[in-house]
DNA sequence: AACCGAAGCAACCGCCCACGA
DNA sequence: ATCGTGGGCGGTTGCTTCGGT
């Protein structure tokens, strides 16, 4: 149906920010009579403001129980998990937390929580690991010089739907390793197998970064090139599960080392402090979050309650720093040993 | 000291929904 | 059932401040 203006566009009444005095009358009247019809507000006040400026005014700023200041870590840590479940329900969100405003709310997060949360390497929307196309994307053009049995591993069942399904901290800070001992320039962003590529690293493919390349920079600036959208977590294969058991089996004894906390992606951020450049990957989460094991949304089923092999061939890796030795030997030696990816047979470790 | 780009934030815009006539 | 109004909401804009050169 539309709606016509709250306010006469012609009657001139004034915009942009508010005069203390301004600021008075509003409360004055307020204080003597409540805010009644917001429409008529402001002839009554005597302010030459729209009615809905008015409300804003005073739902925002000069309502006598906002609380005005920096946000604390525990207030961050809330706002986060909230938008993890109610999204960008900032009035709902907002109720959680008294005496903030949902502009405030929204505002802090556009400003500081999303880019803090993108800093770690998670997706602000999703609040998952991110798996970012455009930093993907150079790999192959590394690959395909000299890695023979690329082709062949791009037939497989792995695709990045399945990384998604995976997704966790720690995983990502694994690929993010392996990305930047590759350290490929960027290129346009395509449909990218990835597990097909770490598939094919896998023989003998380890590349040692190229000469002159600043990684980190690279990395970074690829990490800001946007945000992939993938499909939804039940759009997955059902075909591509028993193999990505496989893969979690792998990830869940590299994580072994990782000795998580309890937090997931999606219920707590206890590790704010930690930027996505400085993470080790002992501070990983743990890889499977409840939630996931117990929702088997879409028919997903995720080794849950699974024990940790005795011994792991990652065994030692959990301690690597991802940023300071992505070319290490550490790295090269868990690329050889992903090659049991290629052998569809090896289905556990 | 001046300039410029980035970041932060207050305020506005336009759509939507609930509700009453 | 329809329509008009009030109010709420999320997204966006644009001004101000800050920091680097």
């Amino acid at each position: 149906m539309g709606r016509s203006p709250c306010c006469d566009q012609d009657a001139g009444v004034k915009k942009g920010p508010w005069t203390p005095e301004e600021d008075k009358l509003l409360v004055d009247y307020i204080k003597e009579n409540g805010h009644g019809s917001w429409r008529r507000l402001p002839k009554l006040a005597g302010l030459n403001r729209c009615g809905k400026s008015c409300r804003l005014r005073w739902t925002n700023y000069l309502r006598p129980d906002i609380k005005r200041g920096r946000f604390t870590d525990e207030e961050e840590k809330l706002i986060i998990h909230l938008h993890s479940i109610l999204g960008n329900k900032w009035s709902s969100i907002a109720t959680k937390l008294p005496g903030r405003t949902d502009n405030e709310i929204k505002n802090y997060w556009n400003t500081h929580l999303r880019k803090k949360l993108l800093s770690m390497g998670i997706d602000p929307v999703t609040h998952r690991p991110r798996t970012d196309l455009n930093l993907l994307a150079g790999i192959p053009n590394l690959l395909a010089a000299g890695i023979p049995n690329l082709a062949a591993a791009a037939q497989t069942t792995w695709d990045i739907n399945a990384l998604r399904l995976q997704a966790d901290a720690a995983k990502y800070q694994l690929l993010q390793g392996l990305l930047r001992a590759f350290a490929a320039p960027p290129a346009a962003p395509t449909g990218v197998d990835l597990m097909a590529l770490l598939a094919a690293t896998g023989n003998g493919g380890v590349s040692q970064p190229a000469a002159g390349v600043d990684h980190g920079t690279t990395t970074r600036a690829h990490q800001y090139d946007g945000l992939l959208n993938l499909p939804a977590l039940t759009t997955v294969p059902a075909a591509t599960l028993p193999a990505m058991s496989s893969f979690s089996g792998l990830l869940s004894s590299f994580g072994g080392a990782l000795a998580g906390d309890g937090l997931s992606s999606t219920t707590e951020l206890g590790h704010s402090g930690a930027s996505g450049s400085s993470m080790t990957a002992a501070m990983a989460p743990p890889l499977v979050a409840a939630e996931e094991c117990n929702a088997g949304g879409g028919g997903m089923s995720t080794p849950c309650g699974e024990e940790t092999p005795a011994s792991s061939p990652f065994e030692g890796l959990g301690n690597l720093n991802l940023d300071d030795e992505f070319n290490s030997d550490s790295w090269r030696d868990l690329l050889e040993q992903m090659s049991w990816l290629n052998n569809p047979n090896e289905q556990q470790l």
